[in-house]
DNA sequence: GGAACTCGCCAC
DNA sequence: AAACGTGGCGAGTTCC
């Protein structure tokens, strides 16, 4: 696929883009060194531990004594072939290339104890050699300096290397810690991240201008994700307080999964997954029904007393509320999903809000997709650029030193941190929206802080 | 001995 | 009829 700016603006944006974002990586972001090398002590310490445990199992042995030589047990091939091979496990998922999968959720579902030892043990590896480890190797002074690129990435988003600063666990609260914990801001300073809230969502809402998309994104008060969950779990009330993890579901299982062009069928599996973590006091387990053929989950009496008593049954019902869900909730979105993709079969290309042109070969989920993917992330740009300009002429002792598709990360000066806010709210909210006409609906940021001297673990919420 | 591939897993 | 978008990176493995 090719791109290409087809204004002057399209071009001026990647080129300020750049030098705005060079000067980011030359500020460097501080990582605690001392941290990163105790805590990749204690981490190789506890896989250690988790080896010889491992070493030491019935399965080991067995899998041991089955081949010849040595056997590697990180090796995923390895392992797919004691597994499904010699042991006869029935394959539960493949991978790409059609080997039995050794990935978490099959590993899990085999209710083998020594696999969840090995599935610990990738964790902590996973910690210590991709983050920690990338951190100590990259860093110069106590500084990392990862690279922001504008020209990697199909849709027109960036990316980020050497190490990448965009995906630090953040969902685990443990692997949060652990990476989190090694990154901070300068000494005297905090961690500022302004996040734009849903703005795929709100952009997508520009493209295609669907009426009730438009008063979902505008009226902070409405809340999408929570009129789906209603739908799916089969609720007439939603209470925010203990429906919370179902408006999750709703929206990861469902909501996002049929943006960007799944069905039914996948969110039904998605969201029956995401039921194993569900409290007790909202989902008293059922009695043992077994959904599906291979899928150990259990049903809450709720559902059954509303008639959904099996997985099909399940499955059937999300159906119905997909075709609710484009036929009556979003049809203007709906249709023009297909004059969208009508008009690149026809042209062979797209061209972007922003400027910009992609043609090429693409799937009808990518010519859907990359219009929101790309115009939010050129929205997030522009700000960037724009408070770059200030933050230099007003010569800040603040600085910008990351990025992340929707939010960007400040390394501020406590004494210039209203003033930041300030700035960064009317250019978020205000300016870009004034610049940038087509953008038919507010825009709204979140912020969070670290205290003074603290790790990137401790930011909070701020309302500002 | 390095390039290129597969797989798994982290983020948005 | 078919069915999830975009990256980076580490480890193991295979190709040349």
């Amino acid at each position: 696929m090719n791109f290409n700016p087809r204004t002057d603006e399209a071009y001026q944006l990647l080129h300020d883009g750049i030098l705005a974002l060079s000067r980011m990586e030359q500020q460097g972001i501080r990582v605690d060194v001392d941290y990163i090398e105790s805590k990749k002590a204690h981490l190789t310490r506890k896989i250690e531990r988790l080896e010889n445990q491992f070493k030491d199992s019935d399965f080991f042995k067995h899998w041991q004594k089955s081949v010849k030589g040595e056997i590697n047990f990180y090796s995923n091939p390895q392992l797919s072939n004691y597994l499904y091979k010699i042991k006869k496990v029935k394959v539960f998922k493949e991978t790409m290339s059609g080997q039995g999968s050794t990935d978490k959720e099959t590993l899990t579902q085999l209710n083998i104890p020594e696999l969840d030892d090995l599935l610990k043990i990738r964790n902590l590896k996973k910690l210590r050699d991709t983050y920690l480890e990338s951190y100590l190797r990259e860093q110069v002074n106590g500084y990392i300096h990862p690279f922001f690129n504008l020209h990697l990435v199909v849709t027109y988003r960036s990316s980020s290397s050497n190490p990448n600063l965009q995906n630090v666990p953040k969902r685990d609260e443990e692997s949060m810690q652990i990476c989190r914990g090694a990154i901070y801001p300068r000494p005297e300073h905090q961690l500022l991240e302004v996040d734009f809230k849903s703005i795929e969502v709100s952009i997508n809402a520009c493209y295609n201008k669907d009426s009730t998309l438009i008063k979902y994104v505008s009226n902070p008060k409405s809340d999408m994700h929570a009129d789906m969950a209603k739908e799916i779990f089969a609720l007439d009330e939603f209470q925010k307080d203990c429906h919370n993890v179902l408006r999750q579901a709703a929206k990861n299982g469902f909501v996002f999964p049929e943006f960007y062009g799944d069905y039914y069928g996948n969110c039904a599996e998605n969201m029956a997954c995401g039921w194993g973590k569900l409290p007790q006091s909202i989902w008293k387990k059922g009695e043992g029904v077994e959904i599906g053929s291979f899928i150990p989950l259990f049903l809450s009496d709720h559902l059954i007393s509303k008639g959904i008593t099996s997985f099909n049954k399940f499955t059937n019902h999300v159906k119905k509320i997909e075709q609710d869900f484009w036929e009556n909730r979003f049809p203007e979105y709906a249709a023009w999903k297909e004059r969208w993709w009508s008009l690149y079969k026809k042209y062979g290309y797209i061209d972007l809000l922003t400027g910009f042109r992609c043609q090429g070969v693409m799937s009808k989920n990518e010519v859907i997709n990359t219009p929101a993917q790309g115009t939010a992330f050129h929205c997030l740009l522009w700000c960037i650029i724009e408070i770059d300009k200030i933050m230099l002429k007003e010569r800040w002792d603040t600085k910008i030193i990351s990025q992340v598709h929707d939010s960007v990360i400040f390394d501020v000066n406590p004494g210039e941190l209203d003033h930041v806010v300030k700035v960064v709210r009317k250019i978020c909210c205000e300016e870009l929206r004034k610049a940038w006409k087509w953008i038919i609906v507010p825009l709204d940021v979140e912020m969070e802080l670290s205290p003074v001297d603290k790790s990137w673990v401790e930011k909070e919420k701020i309302n500002a």
